[in-house]
Formats: structure tokens, C-alpha cells, sequence
DNA sequence: ATAGGGTTAG
């Protein structure tokens, strides 16, 4: 009895070390149980392998290993945990072998298996397969959670059938389901990304007539959709509606505001609620650090985004791909290609797994003073290019009329598969029709069809 | 475990 009672308090122990990610202490403390005699059980490995998986799942399956070392008999927990962490870690085809190889060890699936497969399903993009697992789930009565159905709605709106979620909804309503604030939230995402801003709008009543009460995550989903959609009665409204609920407006919806606020050019009301969230001390993260460099690259506050860069570093704080490339891009702004492209270079030394709009920012830089053959060079040296890379380099080389080669290049980016504006391509065919090459823009624009009928 | 945030063109 004690001895089990020494166990319980063993696991307290180390999930709260391994929450505050002091691992080394954590197994420190499991070693020292050990010594004492207080042996690990079933959950004190499962603990472990949730705080390892955040280094991949190879770290999260060596605990199993030592597991069947100490004698200690695997459970339904410890795979699911491993299974659930395959999604986090981007490596979701192999949550399929964890499955197969827990079922081998006659460990029997529960519901929180099957929604984790469900949802790694929709992650994949296959509803029709996530669908058959829930109607598994319905049919042979393995009852189903509230999990179950918000990993279902959420997973049909993130394949493009808001519709069919919203129909799952008012049916499992009509049955006695009683949604969550979280199933709300799921909702009003789907219609915010389809569009629906109305029925968004709609949902967000029945939220407040059910007696939930809308989190910062409710309004910042409608918020930042209020935005795209350029309604701006509708957004001062809302914006209003959140900052007089002030415990809903949290740094989240802060960046929001703040970096919508920028793409739309309002850098006085920007500065307003620069200034709100210091005074309500917010703690700064990356991210809010990244927006508000954001902001005075934009506004030529050159001296201002370097303090901050200054502050990150004190703080302890890391620099991401994000603030290198928004550093980038304000050197290109301010007329500082060299130092721009320096530090692309740094930013290259550092190894960060994605430059790619560090790069177009510079390419875009480089036609914006009209070095094109620069443009072009480094074009050329890049591994990866998306539409923005084109579209950059289309304009400039149509202004410079240089029309056989941005008909080449028009040509090679839609072979590849790429996508790119249709207007660029107008751009390129006007070119080359009003610059006494009709005959040619005319081969240009059947070739362009091919392309375009072979990519389908 | 399942919902929300930051960069590039037009």
C-alpha cells in the first residue's frame, strides 16, 4: 500500500518537472525512485512518453523499449500518446504502423484511438476514409465522445465541406448533443473561411442564447475574417464589442488587429493599440515581437526595429524565419539591398528549413531599383520558387520589354505546375501584342492553354 | 487530441 501511494506521488512529481520541461530533473527524480525502491508503473513511462514526443517520435518509442526492459506492460495510453504525437511531429503515415502494431499486441483500440485517426484522416485530406471510421464508431456503438464529434465538424470544414459539418451539427443537436464552446468555435471557423459571415455572425448569437460565453479565440477567428473581407463598419463593431470585453482580448488578437491594421496602412490606430497592449502587460512572444518589427519596418523606423531586435535577444527569446525575412524585406524597403542581401545570407548560414519568401522579398527588391540582371541572378540560384517569385520578376521584365525572355519564363513557371496571376499572364500577352509582336503573343497564349490543360 | 495570431504581389 504504501508502496503504491509512493508511486502516485512518483508521477505527480515528474509531470509537473516535465511540464516545466526540466527533463534532466525528471529523470533524475525516476532514478532515485528506483534506488529507494519506488518502482515506475504503467503511467509514470506514459507521462514520459508524451514529454518525449515533442522530440519526435523515435524519442517517444525508445520509452517503450524501456518499458519492456523494466517488465512494465504496455497500455492502450501509451500507444495512443505515441499515435496522437505523429500528427504534432508531421509524420502522420506512420501513426498507420503504431496502429498495426498495437492491434498485433493485442491491445484493443479505444474511442480516443479512432479519433485520433480520424482527425490524422482529414489531416491527410481523406474525409470518405475519416468518414468510415465514424460511422464505425456510431454503428458498432463504441460511445463516441464530444471529441468525436468536434474532430469530425472540424475535420469536414477543414476539407471543404462546411455544409455537411453544419448539417452533422443541427442533427446531433436535434439528438440532445449538447455543444461545447470549442464545437462553437469549430463552426464559426468553417463559415469564416468559406465566407458565410453572416451565418458566423449567426452562430456567435446562439453562442451567447446557450449561455457560453465567446473567448479571444471566437473573436479573433471572426475578426481576422471581418478583415479579409474589407467590411469596415462591421469591423469597428467588433472591435469595439472586444475591447469592451477586455479579458477576451489577449495577445492573439492583438497580433491580429495589429497586422491587419498594417496590410491596410492604419498606422495611427496601429500605434493606439501598440500601446493598449504594453499598458494591459501582455508578455511578448515571438510572434508579437515579429509584428510590431513588422510595423516599423513599414513605417522606415529603421532605429526602432533594431532595439527590438535587441530586446529579443535579451530577453532570451529566439529570431525565427519570420523576423529574419521581415528584416529583409525592410532593408529592401529602405533602399538597403546590400545589407537585405546579407542578411539572406545569414539567414542561409543559420539553416532555417524554409527562405523562400526571404528570397522573393529580395528578387522583389531587386526589381523595385531596377536591377533586373540581379533579379535574374538570383532567381537563378534559388531551389525553390512559388508564383511570387514569377509574378515579381514578369512585371519588371514586361516594363523593361524584355518580351522573349518573360514569355519564356511565363512558360517554364506554368509547365512546372505552378500557378500564377492571370494578370501577370495579361501582362505578358499585352506586352507582346502592343510591341509589334502579335503573331507571337497569339503562339504565346496557345501554348499557355496546353500548359494549363496538361496540368489538369 | 479537436478552435484563433506574424512576412512577400495584385
Amino acid at each position: 500500500m504504501v508502496h503504491r501511494f509512493s508511486t502516485r506521488l512518483l508521477n505527480v512529481c515528474i509531470g509537473s518537472l516535465f511540464k516545466a520541461h526540466k527533463l534532466e530533473k525528471a529523470e533524475s527524480v525516476i532514478i532515485n525512485g528506483i534506488r529507494l525502491g519506488v518502482l515506475p508503473d504503467v503511467v509514470t513511462y506514459n507521462i514520459s512518453i508524451d514529454a518525449y514526443c515533442c522530440f519526435g517520435i523515435d524519442a517517444g518509442y525508445a520509452i517503450l523499449h524501456q518499458m519492456r526492459e523494466a517488465d512494465v506492460t504496455l497500455d492502450i495510453i501509451s500507444y495512443n500518446s505515441l499515435i496522437a504525437s505523429t500528427t504534432r511531429n508531421h509524420q502522420i503515415d506512420r501513426s498507420f504502423d503504431l496502429f498495426d502494431e498495437m492491434i498485433q499486441r493485442g491491445i484493443a483500440p479505444d474511442v480516443w484511438s479512432y479519433n485520433i485517426l480520424m482527425h490524422d484522416l482529414f489531416k491527410l485530406g481523406k474525409p470518405d476514409l475519416a468518414n468510415r471510421i465514424f460511422k464505425d464508431i456510431i454503428i458498432a456503438d463504441y460511445s463516441p465522445s464530444i471529441a468525436t464529434f468536434n474532430i469530425m465538424m472540424n475535420g469536414l470544414c477543414k476539407n471543404g465541406y462546411t455544409n455537411n459539418a453544419f448539417m452533422l451539427f443541427r442533427n446531433l443537436q436535434h439528438h440532445g448533443f449538447v455543444p461545447e464552446l470549442l464545437t462553437y468555435n469549430i463552426l464559426v471557423s468553417g463559415l469564416c473561411k468559406i465566407g458565410r459571415l453572416r451565418s458566423a455572425r449567426r452562430v456567435l448569437k446562439e453562442i451567447v442564447e446557450s449561455s457560453h460565453v465567446p473567448n479571444a479565440i471566437t473573436y479573433t477567428t471572426l475578426l481576422k475574417c471581418f478583415f479579409r473581407k474589407k467590411k469596415s463598419e462591421e469591423r469597428i463593431e467588433l472591435l469595439l464589442e472586444m475591447k469592451s470585453k477586455r479579458y477576451t482580448f489577449d495577445g492573439f488578437a492583438y497580433c491580429t488587429v495589429i497586422g491587419a491594421l498594417i496590410k491596410i496602412g492604419k498606422v495611427k490606430q496601429v500605434t493606439e493599440f501598440m500601446v493598449d497592449m504594453t499598458e494591459i502587460g501582455i508578455e511578448l512572444d515571438i510572434v508579437s515581437y515579429n509584428t510590431l518589427i513588422n510595423f516599423y519596418c513599414k513605417t522606415g523606423e529603421s532605429e526602432k526595429a533594431y532595439k527590438l531586435l535587441d530586446e529579443i535577444e535579451k530577453k532570451g527569446l529566439e529570431c525565427d524565419k519570420y523576423t529574419h525575412t521581415i528584416m529583409i524585406d525592410g532593408l529592401c524597403r529602405a533602399g538597403n539591398i546590400k545589407g537585405a542581401a546579407q542578411h539572406l545570407k545569414y539567414m542561409n548560414m543559420m539553416g532555417f528549413d524554409s527562405n523562400l519568401v526571404a528570397y522573393n522579398c529580395l528578387v522583389d527588391g531587386l526589381c523595385k531599383v531596377v536591377q533586373i540582371d540581379d533579379a535574374i541572378k538570383v532567381y537563378k540560384s534559388m531551389e525553390v520558387r512559388d508564383s511570387f517569385t514569377y509574378s515579381f520578376l514578369v512585371y519588371s521584365l514586361c516594363r523593361d520589354k524584355r518580351y522573349h525572355f518573360v514569355a519564356k519564363l511565363l512558360l517554364s513557371c506554368l509547365r512546372s505546375g505552378m500557378k500564377i496571376l492571370k494578370s501577370a499572364q495579361r501582362a505578358v500577352l499585352l506586352c507582346l501584342r502592343y510591341s509589334g509582336f502579335p503573331g507571337e503573343a497569339k503562339r504565346l497564349k496557345s501554348k499557355i492553354r496546353i500548359a494549363r490543360i496538361l496540368n489538369h
